[in-house]
DNA sequence: ACCTTGGTATATCGGACCGATACATCGCTT
DNA sequence: AAGCGATGTATCGGTCCGATATACCAAGGT
């Protein structure tokens, strides 16, 4: 699924910039998509080129003009045979996850400090998130709510991971550390993977 | 954190060659990162024009030879302050969910067998999982153990969600398509997001 | 009066990365 | 002998990100 695919289908909905494509997306696909402006906007102009969107700007009073796009049957066509053929992929990409597994080669400070910062950072999109849901809650299709579902329960078990194995894998460490010590080891090599 | 990184990184273990790592990545890695040949061996290329490692090609019986690369001392230090710099991200995209968020564009058919279909991708990735943890459990090092353990506690979660939410949803979907059937509406259309 | 900050808005460019593809060697099965 | 699957290296087109540029306007500080 391309961004292209990702525009039409919130164009299904209703008319937009892509200025509100992205503020969609920042406020209900936070935890399971992104997308930059660097590839909306050619999205959305290789769209109108092909005919699946048209285009209309619209003045508007105290701030800039915005070009509003607006999918056409063609692009309506387009997108339903997108999302019934396509076979939908999960991916996770995690510097944090490499990092820790890389904990050999760091100090423990360092650490916990990303663990920490992991955590807060989990814990505060799951603030923003428990808020724009009761805001839209009653607004919310089937599927919009299941999405988001998913991201809250994923966000509760991270969270409850992050907590409950802070201390023990702090300690784990330490053990690590005084072991090489005992044998005199290197601190920075070993371990198989 | 880039491809290169993450190849110095493994190399700090120990020598590998770019099909090793890409093995590697692909065993222990599957659910936090993930890195193609077309990443994999410009990367290598490069960290060797630059000096951060050294090549060596190995004859092999029985099958090709391969280029084993180890890490040099500039190599070690350049790891080693890029990790301890950089702020660690963690992104989740699921075209996946996605999807789901576009339910109302989608005949239930399809979406049921689109959870399903995810359903079984997750149990079978903690089959694998499971399997190489306790094939290894003796070796890992603290870090290795928690990011895999983060792994299979995010696996759990979701094949959890879902399960439960599974029908539920489907039901919600029913409910929605009985409503606008009432109200003469046109299946494709509405819902605020 | 001036300046910075911040929200709204569009757009581009270099570079990173993926997915597909190509090619080569070997063992095993059909 | 043909084909498949594992081992192995490598490139290329195309997609996407992150940084950056530009512009308009309101609000608030100095």
């Amino acid at each position: 699924m391309d961004v292209k695919t990702l525009c039409l289908g919130l164009l299904a909905t209703s008319e937009r910039s892509g200025y509100e494509i992205k503020k969609t997306l920042e406020e209900n696909f936070r935890h399971f998509f992104r997308a930059s402006y660097g590839s909306i906007y050619p999205a959305l102009a290789d769209l109108e080129r092909s005919g699946l969107v048209v285009c209309e700007a619209v003045a508007q009073a105290r701030r800039p003009a915005k070009k509003v796009y607006r999918l056409t049957d063609e692009g309506r066509d387009t997108l339903l045979r997108a999302l019934d053929e396509e076979a939908p992929r999960h991916m996770v990409r995690s510097e944090f996850l490499v990092l820790l597994y890389f904990a050999h080669l760091l100090p423990a400070e360092r650490l916990s400090e990303v663990i920490d910062h992991m955590t807060r950072d989990f814990e505060e999109i799951m603030r923003s998130d428990l808020e724009t849901f009761e805001r839209m809650q009653d607004e919310l299709t089937p599927g919009q709510r299941f999405a988001l579902g998913y991201g809250r329960t994923m966000l509760t078990a991270a969270i409850g991971y992050l907590r409950r194995q802070r201390a023990q894998f702090l300690r784990e460490l330490d053990g690590v550390e005084e072991a090489e010590e005992r044998l005199g080891a290197p601190g920075l090599a070993a371990a198989g993977d």
